[in-house]
RNA sequence: GCGCCAGUAGCUCAGCUGGAUAGAGCAACGGACUUCUAAUCCGUAGGCCGAGGGUUCGAAUCCUUCCUGGCGCGCCA
């Protein structure tokens, strides 16, 4: 709709320089079009004649009457007046606005697509949580976040690609067979003094006691070789935790990464090979180093350590070099808030080996607070004290669990009270989106009692539905793509939460003023084919976001 | 000390990349169920957009200096 009258406006602006009516100004090479938000102002404003006008900055009225008359000829607007310091308003013809119930309802599933991402191929890599342990609740924010901002992109033409990198090798992992180990010696009766810097929650106790299950006991069997076939059994056992835990959460992974492999494979040894060969690696004090301070990092940054063994950095600089190998155009990382001063090696790293470093989008998430009646938890794997995420959505429900997360804009910090969410579900936002939905459901299933028939087209409704409510309803089905798009190219998922909100507001309100199923026939057929075109909005929004759209609660 | 993110109604937050009189939801107060689901709606009240300066026709939004809170600044992952 925003583009159709944009290039409408071009056209008659090109018509009028080229007819001589219009000699003052330049011709902008795009019109930026604005929803005023007092609906009375139009359904469109430009600045255009600001930028016409000068230096003369006042609206001249001459460009806003050269424009209605284009306009009109072409039937998209109704009226154009000029209004403040500047400003034209446009106010679209109706019909242009019920025109936007048949696409949506012909469109149906598809409805709020569109190929603004043009085929780029896009990994999204998000969770990505060590195998060490259950997911907790910051987990949750992440995954839920990553899962919906893919969504968006697919929705918006990109091709994406939704994975997991799973770090299976270095420190952590062995500290976890070291814990198993323990555990599975004191299950067979030893006294062990466990130590501080292992995993010392329950959850350790229950790997040992399958691993016992299946493998028995590990007699005679060297130290390091136990527990090694300790920390390969854990991550393993706490992988199919993971999964699971993120499958009941509505999210699948497209591909699961090992970072063990990038070793297995060499991949590690033949990046730094190509750093080196560049000259960006050097020797210092035994270890070797990435001077990432030469593409605008604090410092250099160490690879491989005095002791010969690797960083977590290496293998990321080896990890995300393959995934450019593997095709991608654009790479997005979801992150905790926490690594965010981990980003300038990231992308320096890039850029010492050729790629821009816009090609990889880190997108940081804020901490979850989480709170239990206003009190706060303190978590922290070692100590065993965290909720798991499990926890959280057996208490709260996905379907809350889900919208919570993605309410806020990633980059500000959420307070979680277990609490409040479970007592005032009734309040959440959630419920209020989903039974706008529901209520359409109802309204259907008392028109097929009734008889009465969800019209084939729009036409009805163009010529029956004439209440201001009706329109704004109409005009903001019409944002849908738009959200989605802006919502994808700006990596913001909540603008889908947002806009969720929006239109169940108006639906309520609408629902609440009038009623669908009325005596006169034409007009129920109306009704029903604009709220049908909001129920199929509101699913498709929900669908995006994760959360179900109920047909009846 | 340096860096990143935030600071908007009593509380929790939006504000579409510079536009018109800054918006929701909770909480407070007053109303609406013999009518398609009251998990809803309507109304009232609530503001130095952290503070100062700058940029311009115009700033919550951009630049700058402070203040406050959170998080980072390892040969940890």
């Amino acid at each position: 709709m925003k583009t159709q009258l944009r290039q409408a406006i071009m056209a008659a602006l090109k018509d009028c320089y080229e007819s001589g009516d219009l000699t003052s100004g330049e011709l902008p090479e795009e019109i930026q079009l604005e929803v005023p938000k007092n609906a009375e102002h139009g359904d469109f404003a430009t600045n255009l004649a600001m930028t016409l006008a000068k230096p003369e900055r006042k609206a001249p009225r001459q460009i806003a009457e050269l424009l209605v008359k284009r306009l009109q000829e072409h039937a998209l607007c109704e009226s154009v007046d000029i209004a403040g310091p500047g400003f034209i308003n446009f106010k679209l013809a109706a019909q242009c606005w019920y025109a936007v119930l048949d696409q949506v309802m012909i469109s149906g599933d598809s409805f709020g697509r569109s190929d603004v991402g043009q085929g780029t191929k896009i990994q999204v890599e998000f969770v990505s949580a060590n195998p060490t342990g259950p997911l907790h609740i910051g987990h949750g924010r992440g995954a839920v976040v990553g899962d919906a901002l893919a969504a968006v992109l697919q929705a918006a033409g990109y091709d994406v690609q939704r994975e997991y990198y799973v770090n299976d090798a270095g420190n952590q992992v062995t500290t976890l067979g070291r814990s198993i180990l323990l555990r599975l010696r004191e299950l067979q009766g030893e006294q062990i003094d466990f130590p501080e810097d292992g995993y010392q929650a329950e959850y350790v106790t229950d790997v040992a006691r399958k691993f016992r299950a299946e493998k028995g006991e590990l007699e005679g069997v060297a130290e390091a070789e136990a527990i090694e076939a300790c920390a390969r059994f854990g991550v393993a056992e706490i992988l199919t935790w993971i999964e699971k835990d993120l499958g009941e959460f509505g999210i699948h992974f497209d591909n699961w990464y090992s970072e063990k492999s990038l070793y297995d494979r060499s991949m590690v040894d033949q990046e730094l090979a190509k750093l080196k060969a560049k000259g960006l690696s050097f020797e210092q004090d035994d270890a070797l180093w990435l001077r990432t301070t030469e593409f605008g990092d604090d410092k250099d940054r160490v690879l491989i350590k005095s002791d010969g063994s690797y960083t977590y950095f290496a293998s990321d600089v080896a990890y995300h070099m393959e995934k450019f190998d593997r095709g991608f155009d654009r790479v997005i990382d979801v992150w905790g808030a926490d690594h965010h001063g981990y980003i300038p090696r990231m992308k320096a790293m890039l850029a010492g080996l050729g790629h821009p470093p816009e090609d990889l989008e880190v997108l940081l998430i804020q901490m979850v607070n989480l709170l239990r009646d206003g009190v706060p938890f303190t978590m922290g794997k070692r100590s065993g004290n965290f909720i798991t995420l499990r926890e959280v959505i057996d208490e709260v429900g996905r379907d809350a669990c889900r919208f919570f997360f993605l309410i806020r804009r990633c980059d500000s910090q959420l307070d979680f009270d277990l609490e409040l969410a479970k007592q005032q579900s009734s309040d959440n936002p959630v419920y209020y989106v989903q039974y706008a939905h529901a209520r359409v459901c109802s309204i259907n299933r008392n028109a097929a009692e009734a008889g009465v028939t969800l019209p084939e087209t729009g036409a009805v409704a163009y010529q029956t539905l004439t209440l201001p409510e009706e329109l704004a309803l109409a005009r903001l089905l019409a944002r849908y793509p738009e959200t989605v798009a802006s919502a994808a190219v700006n990596y913001e998922p909540h603008r889908v939460v947002f806009y969720l909100q929006e239109l169940a507001a108006q639906f309520h309100s609408y629902y609440n003023r009038q009623r669908v199923l009325v005596d006169d026939v034409d007009t129920s057929r109306a009704r029903l084919y604009l709220v049908n075109a909001v129920k199929v909005v509101l699913g498709n929004a929900l669908k995006l976001l994760g959360v179900s759209a109920p047909e009846q609660m």
